[in-house]
DNA sequence: ACTCGGTACCTTGCGCCACATGGAACCGGG
DNA sequence: CCCGGTTCCATGTGGCGCAAGGTACCGAGT
């Protein structure tokens, strides 16, 4: 299939980002953990090519900061870590997340019930 | 400000254009009124420039029909009105919603409350 | 020793879509 | 006779999710 046809990847756009922010939030979490906990999630289902250029740009954006670690059942892994500024912006997104999802639930949910 | 690049306008990608079928889906409707429709609701205020691209993939795609129409007020409207697939269509996205949506809110609302 | 699957990191190129910008034409009122 | 409101459209840009492919470490089996 070709990349970013589908009509749930278009769904995921700038959501993603955020959920990875939210899983962070709780404890720090290494790419390829991520992929297999967002794999879990319906509708978050996703891929190391998607995990890992968005990871950079919540590097590069100062959201996140990263720590190497060892790992017994393979090479090292990065652990990625929320910021202060990365736990402002993942409390700012969930206000506005709340108002986006009640006004398409108004439009989308309204004849169907 | 650069084009699509607010986080908001992301969170918009694959959302509008079936928010537009919903709209469609009580009456039919011309391209000028959905911007004006969806100015009045929070997260979905958009333009022109995003609304005609957006309903001529809706025509591409089978998933509407247009008429044009004389208006008094100015020169001729089309209106778009939804045809059985694009019903289909709006029926399968909103279930698929949902399963979004309430996957984000586990995520995103946990420790928000 | 050698391969093989699992783990773990990364880059590159593509396609989609929201948006800014700008253009055209119709109408009524000052 | 212009100007704001209405109504349609096309073009170019940027961001991001994804497929594909590459590198390297580990342990177990042959």
């Amino acid at each position: 299939m070709e990349p970013g046809s589908t009509r749930i990847s278009q769904l995921r756009r700038g959501v993603l980002e955020h959920c990875v922010l939210a899983l962070l939030s709780e404890e720090p979490l290494y790419g390829f953990d991520l992929v297999r906990r967002l794999g879990d999630v319906d509708g978050l289902v996703t891929s190391e090519g998607t995990i890992y250029p968005l990871l950079s740009r919540l590097r590069r954006d100062g959201w996140v900061t990263t720590t190497w670690q060892e790992s017994e059942s393979g090479p090292p892994r990065r652990y990625y870590a929320l910021t202060t500024e990365g736990r402002r912006v993942l409390r700012a997104f969930a206000e506005e997340w709340v108002r986006f999802r009640d006004s398409v639930d108004l439009l989308l949910l309204k004849g169907t019930t």
